[in-house]
DNA sequence: CTACAACCAGTTTTT
DNA sequence: CTGGTTGTAG
């Protein structure tokens, strides 16, 4: 039935022993060290890696070893990476050097995919007295145990979860966010802590609850037959840990472990790898300390760093040659990493010479960036500093945090460059917001058959595959789209009873609100109506599945996002395009990124924007996390500089909005650490007015070179790019307004003055519509630009 | 009980 | 600026 019970499923043919004698394709090309790797097959391999050393090249290739010298079968050997993309590309490579005879890997995937398949089959395993409560009517304490068919949270329901525990328990919610417990307890899964195991030195986290929460959530998810990402892990570990007998059979199984992204690993992980590979220590990791980025999720460099002591006797393999970047790029990212102490240390070095430095240019602010960055796109389409045409696809913007992403967007949008954001959220993929599109589809467009086929039943309008079938074939009879059908079948009785009345009611609505649509009524209004009226909203209100709330938040989100359009047209127009951007696959288009999504990628041209203290290096890690946390940002920064193949361009902004304030900051620290040599600082328009040199700076002068540019002592002067304004909030009473005054409203703008009352006005805003508001947050409409100060 | 205006707190990074 | 929560008016 499984993997286990027959080894052949998901295994290969026969034939595959007979390959052995036949020489290894897979083995060509590769270099000495890489060769080395590979061939190594039997005992502990740390295989050191730097960036665009060939990495997973060799480690596919040792994977085809093994099954190609018939040391292992491909389901006995257990693979392990970070992401699905990696474990994809893994299969893909592995596929085409052994031929499509090799059907599958089973044990090839994240360590959250394959601890799920093992969970599933020992979730018995896990129980825990479940503490009796003074509301539990059944029964005081008994032992519950998770089922292999529990679910996996995702972090909304966890948070959902504990913020219930958390009001339970009678502390404040606002004092003790439930964010913060979430973040408490992944941690200590992290550390492969159960609950009982958190050391006592810790009791007074989270106002001395936090173990008591932990335990309690614990409790509540085995009940529910659920576990959270962290309990993927920390479940196998435990199960593992008690009970020999399983983790035996493991250690039998997987005769071959190998891990990519070691660095990244955290201390459950390490346990688990550990205790499988502990009998025959056929492991092999794969990493680059320069490039671990996630110890803020729990990611120990300690392991890697430690691998020889845990694994005496291991053969350490260095790959060095790097493939991907030109000198100047390889240059200046080793000089910036070698800043970082407590480092393996490794040389890297290249046959590629010459090429483009990596550039450095300054903007006045973070609008004028994108701008700059749109053109240079565009620029290097056609040819643009030595290199060839460069298609979009070969070109990235890597950005340190999600919310720099939107100025690209909001400026790619508006000159047409086509582009596709990496790792974005998926809003507009979920079912929920599916469906309602589909509505406002109708609402624009009533022949878009398409969307029709997907709701004529959404609510359940007892119009299943008969009926549906009628009203096509009805439609096609008459020539006419599927709502016009589905009107002829009601009248021409095809379809009858309680079935008709609710499809009368859907043709109706839709006509009634094309109708609106055509009488340019409120679009965000009639989105409202549409959903209530087709029953969608309240569809999701009676369903008592878990996720039902969820999906109501995502549809308030969607109408939400609607305010930002004129219309429902326009709208659905640029989700058009959006959802183009997520199944565009084969589409040119520029790539956008968080440094953290393109670890493992690599493109001709990369631009890093935003370098600036407080961005990048963020805020965060130069306020708390001393040393260690700023290392972690120069490994990002070593990370980004590295997914370039042969054009690095490095910009930063003077000015930048944050939380709708403009805020001026300082070029990043890590300007500073560039070798100047390998550097080429480029002029802006606007900022340096052509006054710096563009070459030849002294070596770690780069940064007194920007601050002393007259464009940046201009910038300065200038002060803040738009002042920040405020409202100047009136003294309550006398209220100075009248019916009939124009006035302003930070919130919802200009309006008319209908009605006083008190310190309560009625006012009829332009854009927003009526709104009642206190004579405190509005001022004279003529007055709306001053500015406090 | 709902709706909506006022208030307030938050931005890394992800399986 | 955004989103979520709170307090109050209806």
């Amino acid at each position: 039935m499984s993997d286990f019970d027959d080894p052949f499923e998901g295994a290969v043919s026969l034939s595959q022993r007979a390959m052995a004698a036949r020489p290894a394709p897979y083995l060509d090309g590769l270099n000495e060290a890489q060769r080395a790797a590979v061939e190594a097959l039997d005992g502990p391999v740390l295989m050191l890696a730097g960036a665009g050393t060939g990495k997973t090249r060799a480690l596919t290739a040792r994977i085809a070893h093994l099954i190609h010298t018939g040391k292992a079968r491909p389901n006995e050997i257990l693979a392990v990476t970070f992401t699905n993309k990696a474990a994809r590309e893994m299969k893909d490579r592995i596929g085409r050097l052994l031929g499509d005879s090799v059907e599958g890997m089973p044990w090839l995937g994240t360590f959250h995919s394959v601890c799920v398949k093992l969970l599933r089959r020992h979730a018995e395993l896990i129980s825990r007295d479940v503490g009796g409560r003074a509301d539990d009517l059944v029964e005081t304490g008994h032992t519950a145990t998770l089922r292999p068919n529990f679910t996996i949270l995702d972090t909304d329901d966890q948070i959902r979860l504990m913020k219930q525990l958390i009001v339970a328990a009678n502390m404040d919610e606002k004092r003790w966010p439930a964010r913060t417990l979430a973040g408490l307890i992944d941690g200590w899964k992290n550390r492969a802590l159960t609950p009982e195991k958190v050391p006592s030195s810790e009791a007074g986290a989270f106002n001395h609850r936090g173990t008591e929460l932990y335990a309690a959530y614990q409790d509540r998810l085995i009940t529910l037959n659920a576990v959270d990402f962290g309990d993927l892990l920390l479940h196998m570990v435990t199960i593992f840990q008690s009970r020999p007998d399983v983790l035996e059979q493991y250690q039998r199984w997987f005769r071959y472990i190998l891990v990519d992204e070691y660095q990244d690993t955290n201390i459950a992980q390490y346990l688990w790898l550990r205790l499988l590979a502990q009998g025959h220590r056929n492991i092999c990791c794969v990493g680059d300390d320069d490039q671990s980025i996630y110890g803020w999720r729990g990611a120990e460099v300690g392991n890697i760093l430690r691998f020889e002591k845990d694994f005496p006797g291991a053969k350490v393999v260095r790959l060095e040659q790097n493939y991907r970047s030109t000198e100047h790029i390889l240059a200046a990212a080793s000089r910036l990493i070698s800043a970082n102490a407590g480092r393996l240390g490794k040389t890297l070095w290249t046959e590629a010479k010459g090429g483009q430095k990596v550039r450095l240019i300054g903007h006045w602010d973070g609008e004028e960036e994108a701008r700059w960055i749109g053109e240079e796109i565009e620029a290097l389409r056609h040819g643009a500093h030595g290199l060839p045409p460069m298609r979009l696809d070969d070109q990235a913007i890597l950005v340190r945090a999600s919310h720099q992403m939107r100025a690209f967007e909001d400026r790619f949008l508006s000159i047409g460059l086509p582009y596709r954001v990496i790792g974005g959220p998926r809003f507009y993929e979920r079912l929920e917001i599916r469906d309602a599109m589909a509505y406002f589809r109708l609402a624009v467009s009533p022949d878009d058959d398409l969307a029709f086929e997907r709701v004529v039943n959404t609510p359940k309008r007892g119009l299943g595959e008969k009926a549906q079938q009628a009203i096509q074939r009805v439609a096609r009879e008459a020539g006419v789209g599927l709502v016009l059908g589905a009107r002829g079948a009601v009248q021409q009785g095809v379809i009858s009873g309680k079935a008709a009345g609710h499809l009368r009611g859907l043709v109706e609505g839709i006509g009634r609100w094309h109708a609106a649509v055509l009488e340019g009524e409120d679009h965000i209004r009639l989105a409202e109506t549409i959903l209530e009226e087709s029953g969608y909203t309240e569809m999701w209100l009676n369903d008592k599945t878990p996720e039902a709330p969820g999906r109501l938040e995502n549809l308030k989100e969607l109408v939400k996002a609607l305010e930002q359009f004129e219309n429902l047209q326009g709208f659905l127009e640029h989700v058009a395009l959006i959802m183009d951007n997520d199944s565009g696959e084969g589409e040119d288009k520029v790539s956008i990124m968080t440094l953290h999504g393109a670890k493992g990628l690599e493109f001709p041209v990369v631009l890093l924007p935003g370098w600036e203290d407080g961005l990048f290096p963020s805020q965060r890690a130069l306020d708390e996390g001393g040393q260690k946390s700023l290392e972690e940002e120069r490994r990002l920064a070593y990370v980004g500089i590295t997914r370039a193949e042969r054009l690095c361009t490095i910009s930063f902004a003077g000015n930048r909005r944050v939380y709708g304030q403009w805020q001026s900051q300082m070029p990043s620290r890590f300007i500073d650490e560039l070798p100047a040599r390998h550097v080429d600082v480029l002029t802006a328009p606007g900022l340096y007015g052509g006054g710096m040199r563009s070459s030849g700076i002294e070596e770690r002068a780069t940064q007194a070179d920007v601050y002393n540019s007259p464009g940046w002592k201009r910038m300065q002067s200038r002060g803040p790019a738009t002042p920040a304004r405020k409202p100047v909030v009136v003294d309550a009473e006398p209220v100075p307004f009248q019916i009939g005054d124009r006035v302003f409203h930070v919130k919802f703008g200009y309006g008319e003055v209908m009605e006083v009352d008190g310190d309560t006005l009625v006012i009829e805003f332009d854009k927003a519509g009526p709104k009642h508001v206190k004579a405190g947050f509005l001022k004279p409409a003529d007055h709306a630009d001053d500015v406090p100060f």
